[in-house]
DNA sequence: ATGGTCGCTAAGCGA
């Protein structure tokens, strides 16, 4: 008997707010797990109702007012979770949750990464300094895992020259430094964790998750990163039967700026 | 080189 276990991540910018194309997403892709990021969304005002009316029952929340806040909602129980704080601070930038799948349990980290503001220097930008800290964290804590696990979420930096519309004009904006792409691949190795978007679209091909609001036309302007990842422990990564990024969710009503990226798993 | 747009939550911060 084959199990087969999709897994959603998309950074929602406001769950209240983008309620109806959360609902709408749902309907039309019916992932078994969704692990949203940036709710903004303190826990009492959680929309739990119309969620578990789409067919999500087992909802695990860690939101806080005005910012941050994640949120795994899913078909299957829910039988363990975890939130973890970074940083010596109360952000809510995690939740793990574990998952029946293939008879055993899989651990879902769903990770918001601080974005890190504007300047490059740590000495003088603590958002800055904060992102590095938050990845050194990541790394220490998640080294060594030996036990049926991703990592999903927005985590703020695009690692490749063709997770960014531009490398060269990127290369010194936060989300695409050599330090930052320097550091999410220590973080990535540590696990160790397979890159498991780009198992499915070559290194050599564009690939993006998120388009600034700020563009005239984000789809003819397509200046896009890859901020928004999905990481797997390696023998999961054979089990890995298909990834694929939602981009017409980006140009959906009051869209949120990152599209959400779908995985399947077989086995 | 600069400014451009969003979502909090009620002027400014964070992205």
């Amino acid at each position: 008997m084959t199990d087969r276990l999709t897994i959603a991540t998309w950074n929602i910018n406001s769950v209240r707010l983008r309620l109806p194309i959360v609902e709408r997403f749902l309907k039309t892709y019916q992932p078994g797990v969704l692990c949203l990021q940036e709710t903004k969304c303190p826990d009492g005002n959680f929309p739990f109702a119309p969620l578990r009316k789409a067919g999500y029952q087992n909802i695990e929340i860690s939101g806080q007012k005005g910012y941050h806040g994640v949120a795994t909602i899913s078909k299957r129980p829910l039988t363990e979770t975890e939130r973890r704080k970074f940083c010596d601070n109360s952000d809510c930038r995690h939740i793990a949750t574990d998952v029946p799948f293939c008879g055993r349990h899989l651990r879902i980290h769903n990770f918001y990464v601080p974005a890190g503001g504007d300047e490059l220097d740590p000495h003088i930008n603590d958002k800055f300094k904060h992102k590095l800290d938050f990845l050194d964290e990541m790394e220490d804590w998640l080294g060594a895992t030996t036990f049926p696990c991703m990592v999903v979420g927005d985590l703020n930096i695009a690692p490749y020259e063709q997770d960014v519309w531009s490398t060269k004009q990127l290369s010194r904006v936060v989300s695409h430094t050599p330090l930052e792409r320097e550091r999410l691949e220590d973080v990535r190795k540590a696990g160790p964790f397979v890159d498991a978007m780009r198992c499915f679209v070559p290194m050599e091909e564009k690939l993006y998750t998120w388009w600034s609001y700020r563009a005239k036309d984000w789809e003819a302007a397509n200046k896009g990163r890859r901020l928004d990842h999905v990481w797997v422990t390696p023998p999961l990564a054979p089990k890995v039967v298909n990834v694929e990024v939602v981009r017409e969710a980006r140009g959906w009503d009051c869209p949120s700026d990152h599209a959400p990226v779908l995985a399947t798993l077989e086995g």
